[in-house]
DNA sequence: TATTGTTATACTCTATAACTATA
DNA sequence: TATAGTTATAGAGTATAACAATA
């Protein structure tokens, strides 16, 4: 039981180690695209047609915010507003640009990846982990 | 060759997720403690004695912001400043009071953490795989 | 009435550049 | 001269609350 609590302690502590390289990660595949992390992780996020309070709630922040993420997405011709048949909600979609710039991000995240270190066999049962640790949450499955 | 790109790819998407995941727990845990992400690893960094220098190099940003969320840790009786010998360079330290709070985030991560979906046994495979890739970029052991 | 997105506000984080104190 | 930290500044992210349009 000691045990249990132990590997879940220094896990807690490598996964924080983990995040904070993804996050700088993050921050430097923006810098190189000029855009902010917030940005990335938006265009990341955005499925096809996704409104505006979804996309809040996968960033998990209030949707007051996503007004000013989306218009410097947009202005930069990144995104798209589409008003839906409910006229109240916004569907927020990638341009042909946007999406030619979320793949250079994609790209470059797998590249810098902290994975990169490890075996082909690592790699295979990490993604299993990761998976598996995803599904249980509700992340549709990759 | 394609698979083991397929993979790096598959894992860059799961790993985002797990990222976000950790973002929106340590956003949480800082909210929970009257904090914000950022002083939440800023303390999370934090060994004995660093230089404010080093605390930047950790959290990945420039000297300068430092000295705000210092200040504002500082204030709130989490951390304080000490002059080393050369007295250029200024040393933050954890005050009792920030190492109980530490603890209590630390505690909160623990139990938020997505890795509580897995086996006893996963979690000891994840976290040799975690330790694996966190070492081939030196980070020190925990 | 309730919901979606916007706007206004205040605070924090961020990088850059200029500054002070020390080396 | 060079370095560590501070300050000033401007832009961005953040939550809260008040608002408009729509349901």
């Amino acid at each position: 039981m000691a045990k249990r609590n132990d590997d879940a302690h220094d896990i807690a502590g490598l996964l924080f180690w983990v995040t904070e390289q993804a996050r700088m990660g993050c921050e430097r595949a923006a810098e190189e695209n000029d855009m902010t992390g917030a940005q990335v992780r938006a265009l990341l996020s955005l499925d096809d047609l996704s409104p505006m309070s979804s996309l809040a709630g996968h960033m998990g922040c209030d949707a007051s915010n996503v007004t000013g993420i989306a218009d410097r997405l947009e202005a930069r011709g990144l995104i798209r507003r589409e008003t839906g048949a409910d006229r109240r909600i916004k569907l927020l979609a990638l341009t042909p640009e946007g999406k030619k710039v979320r793949d250079q991000v994609r790209n470059r995240l797998s590249e810098t990846s902290p994975a990169g270190s490890l075996s082909d066999a690592e790699r295979r049962t990490l993604k299993e982990l990761l998976r598996k640790m995803a599904e249980s949450e509700g992340q549709p499955a990759v």
